[in-house]
DNA sequence: CTGGTTACTTAACTGACTTAATTACTTGAT
DNA sequence: ATCAAGTAATTAAGTCAGTTAAGTAACCAG
C-alpha cells in the first residue's frame, strides 16, 4: 500500500495545482465586478488558500505565508492577483505599520464564501463516498503525512 | 472540517513537490557510479514515481505518463534525467519499433528500491501515527479525492 | 539619532509542467 | 506495392508558481 500512496500523492499534488477556471464564473455570478475577471483569470488554489484564511478574519501577509507554507514573497504575489481582481484590500496596521493586513474587500466577503463553496463541494463529492469514522481518519493522515513531509526524513528535531 | 482539508491539501501539494536531494546520498551509497549524481543533482518526486512506476517490469513511456497523470513530453524529460544519471535505459520494443520501453539499467534494480526506500520510510513514518483501519481510510479517501479532483466539478459524466 | 532587526516588496531566476509541431513507425485500403 | 491516416515519442517554445537575494520602510534599544 506505501507503494501505491507514494505513487498517488504526486499526482494528487498535480491535480491539485491545476487552475480552477470554474471559479471565475462563480465570482461573476455572486454579483463580483465582471470586468475584475478577464476572460482569462483563473484561479489556483493558492488564491484560495488566502481566502479561506482569511475568513477568520483579517490577517498579514506573513502569517498568511506560514499558514500556506510559502515563502513571503510568493505571498506578496498571490495577494497582488486577489488585489488586482478586487477580491481583497491591503491597510496598514495603525498598531504597527510595517505590517500589511489583508482582509476581504467591502462586500466580498460574501462572493469569497462562493469561490470557496466551488472547492468544497468538490471535496464533499469525494468525502461522501466515505464514512464519518473514513473521513475522520482520512484528515487525521493527512495531517500526519503532511508534518512529516515538512521535515527532512535524516533530522530528528 | 472541509475547510480545514480544502486547506490542508496544496501545502501537502508542495511540501510534495519539493526535490528531496537526500536520495542522491542512498544512491551512492547504494553503489551507483558515484559520477552519475553531480552535487546539485536532486530527485523530484517525479523521478521516483518513474521507478516506483517501473518496479513491476519495462514500460512503455506512454503508459508511464498514464499513470503519472502528465503528458507524454513532461514523461519523456523525466527519462531523460533517469537516463543521464544512468538509472534507467531506453531500448526500442521489438514488436512495435514505435515504442520506447523504459526500465532499469543493469545492476540499478536494487539502487532504485533504495530510493524508493528513502520517500517510502518518511511516509511510514507518519502511516505508524495512525492504526490499519485508520491507514486503509486514508488510502481510501486519497483515492476518492484524486479521481475526484481530476474532474472538472461541473461535469457528470 | 544611530545601528540593528523586522515586515513586506521587487527583481532575477529556476523547474516542472503545458501545447504545438516534428519524426519515426505501423496499419489498412486501394 | 504503395499511399493515407493514425499513433508513439520527441523537440521546441511558452507559462506559471515557486525560490533566493537585494531593497525599502518602520520599529526599537542604546
Amino acid at each position: 500500500m506505501v507503494d501505491e500512496i507514494v505513487l498517488l500523492l504526486p499526482v494528487l499534488g498535480r491535480e491539485l495545482g491545476r487552475p480552477v477556471p470554474l471559479e471565475m464564473e462563480a465570482c461573476v455570478k455572486a454579483g463580483a465586478p465582471a470586468h475584475a475577471f478577464p476572460s482569462d483569470a483563473h484561479v489556483s488554489p493558492g488564491h484560495i488558500q488566502v481566502l479561506i484564511a482569511l475568513a477568520k478574519g483579517p490577517c498579514s501577509v506573513g502569517h498568511i505565508a506560514h499558514t500556506l507554507g510559502v515563502s513571503r514573497p510568493a505571498t506578496t504575489q498571490l495577494v497582488d492577483r486577489l488585489v488586482e481582481h478586487g477580491m481583497i484590500e491591503r491597510r496598514h496596521d495603525p498598531a504597527d505599520r510595517r505590517v500589511v493586513l489583508v482582509d476581504y474587500a467591502p462586500g466580498m466577503h460574501e462572493v469569497a464564501r462562493r469561490i470557496m463553496d466551488v472547492r468544497r463541494r468538490q471535496l464533499n463529492e469525494a468525502l461522501d463516498r466515505l464514512t464519518d469514522e473514513e473521513a475522520g481518519a482520512f484528515f487525521k493522515g493527512l495531517k500526519e503525512i503532511t508534518a512529516a513531509l515538512g521535515r527532512v526524513p535524516g533530522e530528528e528535531n
